[in-house]
DNA sequence: ATAATTCAACATAAATTATGTTATTTTGTT
DNA sequence: AACAAAATAACATAATTTATGTTGAATTAT
């Protein structure tokens, strides 16, 4: 196992664990606890853990999200099948909006496939992958950029949507609770909801493990998504509630 | 003599003579062919020139510019300088605004050094280096991405503009003619004046071999700026003339 | 047709990055 | 204050990556 790897696993275990010893990990992977404080250090610096005394700690808090770049390593699969999904609903020559997020990132990296296609974004990650590519025009929305999302938010970005149109707009979240999707972050629901108004059609990109959590804002009604896309079935309760409102669920396969 | 050290050398020679021989190249670095057909496979994938049978080229084109990949290279020394005397007028706590070209990127990336700072820019260069550093508010300007500039334009761009403001904007220019600046794109031509009008004070940054040469659009009379900076005199006429005017023109030395 | 050039594939060298070891400093506990 | 555990710094070595060179086959221009 490689030094990336390693990483990545210690952020898993963190992420379950909320807590973990130092010579624990060396022993774990087989290497020096010099390895393990670099690996820490360099975890901690990327803001993605907290060093304490003989180890490391990774605090949840309130919300139960916390830095982009932990979303970042999380359930890797699933976003890629989404994306797959996703990209079946857009055709050369359309316009389509990408809303922040890293499952949003995954779909942005791959649009070029769809060519030629305008993108609209406050993404930071999708603004870096998609620049200067032949046949995409790419309009970043600008804003003041949040190092927690990794994207561009604020009044800048809201008036830069109320000046523009597309015919698809992706939307990601974190919480799906009833018929209402959440999310924990203000400025981010304000940048999502200008998507959804400035978009032809909207689709809603959420993990089914986030079904049945709220959070702190109300994003929108799942009835004003022309699609959801999922990447497994939530449970019977929630399925039976979503099919009874009339609303369709894509769940993305291999 | 390593590798970019040798690719620039490439691009230093090309600029001048505006095509080179292959064996040429070897024999003068001292490597092997292979060596440089792998540098122009590369450079021309960069867009930086053309590979021909036998060596390669550059095509200058009518414009006296071309990418802004090219100009990146160029002038390297005078833009470190310009940027440092441009930074004297950087304090802790400003709102600054920077726009396009490897001119500001190079300021741009020195501007943590005044932090805390907000800036403001279109210049895709500065927004990827100044993310998510500590004590700096990133307001990207957005707009419809530029290869050609990399930075962001057009009307999402105008927009954002008109409705920020900035104690001090960084405006660069490659041409100024009489008691003028000009520049070869409109879109970035209205990006700058948006600019100027939004900042409270405004300092013109400008190579000095740039002086005496028009280009296709007027950006603004040089007695609009606070400040002009460049790297060498210009010649006597020149400075004359921008003396008679009372305009304060500072030279960045070493 | 042939001579030069390009390209692909592999081997080697150089540089970079990751890891381990040891010694020293810092921190927390008693 | 004294001690033990942990963290850090400095250096050495190992592993990996990147750059370069060599060879030979494929391509191109004349």
């Amino acid at each position: 196992m490689k030094r990336d790897g390693r990483r990545q696993a210690i952020m898993d275990f963190l992420i379950e664990a909320r807590a973990v010893g130092l010579d624990d990990l060396a022993d774990r992977f087989g290497v020096s606890k010099m390895t393990i404080h670099r690996d820490l250090d360099d975890l901690e610096q990327a803001g993605l853990l907290r060093k304490v005394r003989g180890g490391a700690t990774i605090e949840t808090g309130t919300r139960f999200e916390s830095d982009f770049r932990i979303r970042e390593l999380q359930d890797a699969d699933a976003k890629t099948r989404m994306a797959a999904a996703a990209l079946d609903l857009v055709e050369p020559g359309m316009t389509v909006m990408i809303n922040d997020g890293s499952m949003a990132a995954v779909l942005g990296a791959r649009l070029p496939e769809k060519a030629p296609l305008t993108v609209i974004t406050n993404n930071a990650a999708v603004i870096d992958r998609l620049k200067g590519l032949p046949r995409m025009t790419l309009i970043a929305l600008g804003g003041e950029y949040s190092a927690k999302f990794n994207g561009f938010f604020g009044v800048v970005t809201e008036t830069a949507l109320s000046r523009l149109r597309a015919d698809l707009a992706f939307i990601s979240t974190p919480a799906v609770a009833g018929l209402q999707a959440f999310h924990m972050d203000d400025a981010a629901v304000q940048a999502k909801r200008a998507m959804i108004g400035a978009a032809e059609r909207s689709v809603l990109l959420v993990n089914h493990r986030r079904f049945g959590r709220p959070a702190l804002h109300l994003l929108a009604d799942l009835a004003e998504f022309d699609a959801i896309i999922t990447d497994a079935s939530p449970s019977v309760e929630i399925r039976d509630a979503i099919a009874g409102a009339g609303l369709q669920v894509t769940i993305a396969k291999d």
